[in-house]
DNA sequence: ATGGCTGCTTTGAGCAGA
C-alpha cells in the first residue's frame, strides 16, 4: 500500500501536475493540503476520470484538506475537522478509512512570527490534534496521520539549521509537540529509512531556496507502530519542485506491505 | 539587514504562506 502526502499549494493552479503524480506514481492514497477552494469548485470530474475517488474538506481562498483513495478503495467513516461541535473556521483536518488503514490528512497552520497571535494559534491547535488523536483515533490499529506539520522536528530536518533556529519552522516549542505526537504511538516513516539530513519536503519560493538546496522536512507521514512494521520505504518526490509552476512543498510517499 | 515569490481576492493592493 502506498501512501503519499502533498501540499498542492491551490489545487487549481496545481491541477495538471496532481493529475501527472497521480499517473506516475499511482499511489493508492493521497493526501492533499492547501486546496484554496470550496469543495464544489475541487476537480472532481478530472480526479475521477484518473481514478480515483476524492473526500474534500475545503474553504475559500486559504486551507483546505482532503484525500484521495484509488477507485475500487472505499473511503469510510469521513470526518471533517477534529470533532463534532469544532469550532475552528479554518479547514485543516479530514480523516477516512481506507483499505483498513485510518488515514488522516492535516494542514497545521504556520505560525506567523514567533510570539504572534498566529504563532499562539499554531500551539493551540497542535494541541487539540494531540487530544483529538488521543481521544478519537485507535492507535493500536493502522493509522496514516500524513500532512503539513509546519514542523521541523531536528536539525537535521533542516539544511540550514542556524538561520532557520527559532523560527516558526524550527523551534524547541515545536520539537517537543512533535516528540509528543510521536509519544502518542506513532513513528516517523521518513526517519525509518533516512538517518543523515532531510530529506527535505519545502523550500521557499524566494531567494533561489530550491537551487540554493535551503530546504526543510516539514511535511511527515506519521504510522502507528502497526503499519509501520511493515514500511519498506519512504521518500520524497524532489523533482516535483523542479519545472514551471511548482507547489512550494514537494511530495512524500511512503510504502506499507498492507492491503493491495 | 531587508526582501526577494506565488496564489488569492467581488482587479488590485494587501493578505497569507513558510
Amino acid at each position: 500500500m502506498k501512501i503519499a502526502t502533498w501540499n498542492v499549494n491551490s489545487v487549481r493552479v496545481r491541477e495538471a501536475r496532481l493529475l501527472a503524480f497521480l499517473a506516475r506514481e499511482q499511489p493508492d492514497v493521497l493526501c492533499l493540503q492547501e486546496l484554496k477552494v470550496m469543495d464544489d469548485d475541487f476537480p472532481q470530474e478530472a480526479i475521477r476520470a484518473a481514478g480515483y475517488e476524492a473526500a474534500t474538506f475545503g474553504q475559500k481562498t486559504y486551507n483546505g484538506v482532503g484525500i484521495l483513495a484509488k477507485a475500487g478503495a472505499k473511503m469510510e467513516n469521513v470526518a471533517r475537522s477534529f470533532a463534532d461541535g469544532d469550532d475552528d473556521p479554518q479547514a485543516r483536518v479530514i480523516a477516512a478509512d481506507i483499505l483498513g488503514v485510518r488515514v488522516v490528512s492535516i494542514y497545521v497552520p504556520n505560525g506567523g512570527e514567533v510570539g504572534s497571535d498566529k504563532w499562539t494559534y499554531k500551539q493551540t491547535w497542535l494541541k487539540r490534534l494531540s487530544a483529538w488523536i488521543s481521544a478519537h483515533v485507535d492507535l493500536h490499529a493502522k493509522v496514516a496521520i500524513c500532512g503539513d506539520l509546519n514542523i521541523a522536528p531536528e536539525a537535521r530536518d533542516v539544511a540550514k539549521p542556524d538561520r532557520w533556529k527559532n523560527s516558526v519552522l524550527f523551534h524547541p516549542d515545536l520539537t517537543a509537540a512533535f516528540h509528543g505526537l510521536i509519544g502518542l504511538g506513532l513513528v516517523d516513516t521518513a526517519r525509518m529509512h533516512h538517518e543523515s539530513e532531510g530529506p527535505f519536503t519545502w523550500w521557499d519560493y524566494r531567494m533561489l531556496a530550491f537551487p540554493k538546496g535551503d530546504g526543510l522536512r516539514i511535511d511527515h507521514i506519521l504510522a502507528s507502530r502497526a503499519l509501520a512494521s511493515g514500511c519498506t520505504e519512504a521518500r520524497v518526490d524532489r523533482d516535483e519542485r523542479k519545472g514551471a509552476q511548482p507547489s512550494d512543498h514537494a511530495p512524500v510517499i511512503a510504502v506499507f506491505n498492507s492491503g493491495p
